[in-house]
DNA sequence: GGTAGACCTGGACGC
DNA sequence: GCGTCCAGGTCTACC
């Protein structure tokens, strides 16, 4: 099998690394627990190839990319920058330093990159899969856009469909085989704004935008409210804004604290992670996904057929209950010297 | 600017 | 196994 690596920053660690988001448990994206190893298909201009991301035992060791058909010069470099882009290789490695300065919680285990997609048009729609619906519905949708529109690899791995693919799809065959529900015409309208590059999409992708026109633009996208266009800021590397939903609110009362209202504690949410300033994301989001572990496991064993199905609130609350959870109370960040001792709410 | 109600699907629950 | 209720964020109409 044709392959070739990739040399990450010395503290890189692919499972840590890639199960550190939702999104490694939805289609196309399968992480195997077994081998400890990320597969999927990519599309590389008109090209597919299946790949296989390993990593020996051991931070830093470089990540070794098998393939299902060789590759030219130049789509390798292009499947490249897709997992470059997936395993947020292609961020600036100061900003993790910073991160832990602010927030030396993390800086023991190392967490500071969180997972994406290939492409920016995949994270949007599997963001905007992701709203109004519980977990399940979202995996479901993935897997089936997958399966019903997406192309497959040599060896039989699928791609996420590409905008143009999706553009051409008719709304019946998404709502009634892909089960999008009413979602249909907003992700052909959004394909076909990606398809056509609109000034909207250069916008977005232009990393010189600032945040505040950012937002902005992406809040005039269909199927994109608050919640969306906070979450794809930070899939674009924007960590200063929060995307407050449910979730947020079960974390504000179980793990915080907080009582009152929806409002009212989305709120104190929101102040609580604000003197985080442009790490506000990572930090919310860290001590969310440890809450998810220890009622899971390490989310590196988690299974997308199994473990990764069962993030419905409903569970999440029977195993809360079940691990005797009780609020816990993090640190707030660190903004000065590394040496201060972390704020206490 | 704030809010109520519709939009769909699938999980949970009661019978 | 069936019917009903509910969770989930965005959009539109209305005040």
């Amino acid at each position: 099998m044709p392959s070739f690596t990739i040399k990450p920053p010395p503290d890189y660690s692919l499972a840590r690394d890639v199960c550190s988001y939702g999104y490694f448990l939805l289609a196309p994206n399968r992480w195997n627990v077994k081998e400890q190893s990320l597969s999927r298909a990519l599309t590389l201009d008109k090209d597919i190839v299946g790949i296989v991301i390993s990593q020996p035992k051991g931070a830093g060791k470089p990540l070794r990319v098998g393939l299902d058909r060789p590759l030219s010069k130049k789509t390798k470099l292009l499947a490249e920058a897709q997992i470059r882009r997936m395993l947020r290789l292609d961020e600036d490695e100061s900003h993790v330093r910073e991160f832990h300065k602010v927030d030396p919680r993390w800086k023991r285990t190392g967490r500071a990159r969180l997972f994406r997609s290939p492409t920016l048009f995949e994270d949007v729609l599997k963001t905007v899969t992701s709203c109004n619906v519980t977990w399940p519905g979202t995996v479901q949708m993935n897997r089936r856009l997958c399966e019903v529109v997406g192309r497959s690899s040599p060896s039989g791995l699928l791609t996420f469909p590409s905008a143009a693919q999706l553009a051409r799809t008719r709304p019946e065959t998404l709502r009634s085989r892909c089960r999008v529900g009413y979602r249909d015409l907003r992700i052909i309208e959004l394909s076909r704004m990606f398809a056509k590059r609109v000034p909207e999409v250069r916008i977005i992708e232009d990393p010189a935008t600032p945040d505040d026109l950012l937002h902005e633009t992406l809040l005039s996208l269909p199927g994109v409210g608050p919640y969306a266009a906070a979450n794809i800021m930070q899939l674009l590397g924007r960590y200063s804004r929060l995307p407050l939903d449910t979730e947020s609110v079960r974390h504000g009362r179980s793990v915080l604290g907080y009582k009152g209202s929806s409002k009212q504690v989305m709120k104190r949410v929101h102040d609580h992670f604000a003197p985080f300033e442009s790490h506000a994301f990572r930090s919310y989001w860290f001590e969310m996904w440890i809450h998810y572990e220890k009622l899971q496991g390490p989310a590196h064993t988690w299974e997308r057929d199994t473990t990764g199905t069962m993030f419905t609130a409903s569970q999440l609350k029977k195993l809360a209950e079940a691990a005797g959870l009780l609020p816990e109370h993090p640190a707030g960040p660190r903004k000065t010297s590394p040496r201060r001792p972390a704020a206490r709410k």
